[in-house]
Formats: structure tokens, sequence, C-alpha cells
DNA sequence: TAACGGTTTAACCAAACGGTTAACAAAGGT
DNA sequence: ACCTTTGTTAACCGTTTGGTTAAACCGTTA
């Protein structure tokens, strides 16, 4: 049936398309590339997304769709900091383990066009850190933590979590690790991580 | 005089190309944007580096060798780990002010060809690990340090240090900071960094 | 001053690029 | 059966790209 053919191809594409612009970028990657992994002529990409512009924005949307609510979950419930910090520390190596492009593909588009993050904070989701900056203030007044400013911490857990990530092959340039071994050096972040931080932060 | 018309035209490409790969990336940047930039003919480009992928690498070899040093001063000189994670912080934080393109030029190319690295290790002042790992060991024997492995600690300070910069535009969307605020935060952390990092591991 | 070498330029080139077109196929409605 | 809409293809198009070429430039030297 048509409506099923459509819905295949637009999917096809939008897979393909993102295996390629998750690894080559924007400026990277090319329209004959992507229509060759998604098995269909290069102008169905035009058919169905217009430009290659276009096309780009839905894959960019779309990756960073599934990174906020990560960070949501950790800014927006109601545990305590020490076990926002643990779950978020766990989970998020998980993740990014199952998706190990989207990072570096964030940062890196965000850096050729920072105007775009713009665009994106207008959406729904779009993380705040008002209810985690209160919590981490009052947890300091309660004497639970000591004096440290919820936007440092904040930065610190994010850059704990994922830089190594991003910097996977200086990382194992500079610590002469193979892939097993790095793999083993993530797995073991999961609980140092959190340790370290929790370490630092609570009296 | 011929030698230093030479030098002339070969450094305003290398810098012209610096400033150009640095911003763009190797797939981004453009022959002819770079011989505007460094105000000469584009055939100069290939009389002097032959292709665009030799002229990148000069460039990026040479992005890379400032990079090195700063790792080096803490990985080897006779400071505590103490003393060392506060200069190297401290350091590097301004160091990479001054030179705010290279940790993300440096990261997005290297993931893009991860086989630089295997080049580039093999010359003479690429960073060694053993002496840091050594020390962090010798001082979680004397009681100095609570127990932690060398290379997890190592990936602590890199991660805290270099991520602001490379995530940059993230982390204003994220904290709502521009760009007056974005270097306070930065200025905060040359000393925020230290103290976190050496809070949670001494004894 | 004429010949020489390294340097610089304008013009050129083939390939690759994103995007368009026109024709065709498949499906649905009437 | 016929028309309309939607989906798909191959061929094509203009521009941009990295790279080349042949000739000119210019200080040096014999």
């Amino acid at each position: 049936m048509k409506k099923e053919k459509t819905e295949n191809t637009e999917n096809k594409i939008l897979d393909a398309a993102k295996n390629i612009f998750e690894v080559k970028g924007m400026n990277g990657a090319r329209m004959q590339e992507i229509a060759d992994a998604a098995g269909i002529n290069k102008a169905m990409l035009h058919y169905y997304y217009r430009s290659k512009q276009l096309l780009f924005e839905a894959v960019f949307k779309n990756a960073f769709s599934l990174l906020a609510p990560q960070l949501n979950a950790i800014l927006n419930n109601d545990d305590s900091i020490e076990e926002k910090i643990r779950s978020f520390t766990h989970n998020y190596i998980s993740f990014i383990a199952k998706h190990p492009y989207i990072p570096n593909f964030v940062i890196q588009e965000l850096n050729r066009n920072p105007k775009f993050i713009e665009k994106i904070q207008q959406a729904d989701a779009f993380p705040s850190l008002d209810k985690f900056n209160a919590q981490v203030e009052k947890e300091v007044e309660d004497g639970i933590l000591k004096p440290i400013d919820g936007k440092q911490l904040f930065v610190h857990i994010v850059s704990l979590n994922i830089f190594p990530f991003v910097a996977k092959p200086l990382i194992k340039g500079f610590l002469k690790l193979d892939d097993k071994d790095f793999q083993e050096l993530l797995e073991q972040r999961k609980i140092d991580v959190a340790e370290f931080i929790i370490n630092s932060i609570k009296k």
C-alpha cells in the first residue's frame, strides 16, 4: 500500500542519514552516499526533505531529542543530589554506549553553528537547571553538601560523563589502550565517576 | 631577498590555514578561502604544500605540538600530585583561553581519522603516563591520597579541564549564559576544578 | 646583459557536488 | 475505464571543488 511504502522510504532515508551524518558530520556527508546507504535514488532525498540542510536538521533534532530526556531525568526528579549523581552517571554511560556517535555529533555541529541551540531551546523538552540549582543550594544549607555552586557542579558532572566519549581517540592514545581496554575503562567509570563526585561534595 | 620572501609566504599560508582549519575543520575548509586569507594565489598553496591533505597535516601537527607540552608538564615534573593538579588546572585553562579553537579542532579531527594519533604517537614529545601512574600509586600507599587508579584520575582531570571548551555552545545553552557569563564561569573554574578534584582524592 | 633559478600569477581542467527535470509506475477514487 | 495523486527513476544541470599548467616575474650571477 501507498502509506506503508511512504513511511518505509522516509524512515529508510532518516535512518541512513543518521548513520552517515553522525559519523561524518554535515560537511563530510554526501547526499549520494546517504541515498546509497538507504538503497534509493538520490532524487528521493529531495522529494522527502527538499535539501541537505533540512535533512540534516531532521537528523540533528532527532539526536538531540534522545539526549535531552537523559538530562531532564537528573534535573527534575525528586531524588537527592547524591542519588541523582549516581543514577545519572550509571544511566548516561550505558545510554551512550548504545549511541556512541551522538555526543560527538551534537557537540561538533553545535560548534559549527552555535545558533542551532537557540532553535532547540524553544522546543518543549529543553532541560532547565532551575530546580537542580535550588536543590543544591538547599542541601548546602542543610549541611548535606559542602558549599558548591550548582552550575559548576552541573558542569563537573557532564564533563566527567561525556568527555571520555568525545575524546575517545585522544584518551586511547594517551593511555595506550586498545578498544577492549577502553571499554573496560568506561565500564569502571560507571562506578568511579559517581564516587569521585560524591566524595568531593558530601560533608 | 629570496629567502625572506619564501619564509614569509610559507608562514602566511600556514597562519591563514591554521585560522581556517581550526574553525571549519578539514571538510569545511576551502583552499580558495585559505588563499584569500593569506592574500596570495591559490596555486601557491600547492606549490608549498602539494595538497590540501598535506597542508592540513602541517596545521594539525602544529596544533597538537602546542597541546602536548601542557600535558607533559603535569606528567613529568617532580611536584606532588596535589601541586600538579593545581598548576595544571590553572595553567591549562589560561592556555586554552589564548587558543580557544585548539581542543575542539584536535578532538574533532581525531574522531574523523583516529589513525592520526598513531602517526603522532611516534613523535618525540608524545606524553607518557608512566611516571604519573607510579606517583599516584606511591601517594596512595603513603596514605596521602585515597585509593584511586591513576588512569581514571587522569581522565577525570582532563575531562574537567577540557570539556567546557569543547562543549561551549551546549553549556551556554543549558546554563543560559551569554559570552561574558561563560567567561566568568571559566575564570571561576581555574580555582574550583582543582579544589573539586583534591577534595575528592585527598585523605 | 643574458641566462638561470626560484617564485608568482591567471587561466584552465576534470571530477564531484547539491539539486532539478521530465517521464513513468503504482494506487485510489469516481 | 479514466483521471488524479503519490512515489520513483535516470538523465541532466550549473556550480564549486582540489588541483594543474604554461607563461611571466624578478633577484642573482656569470
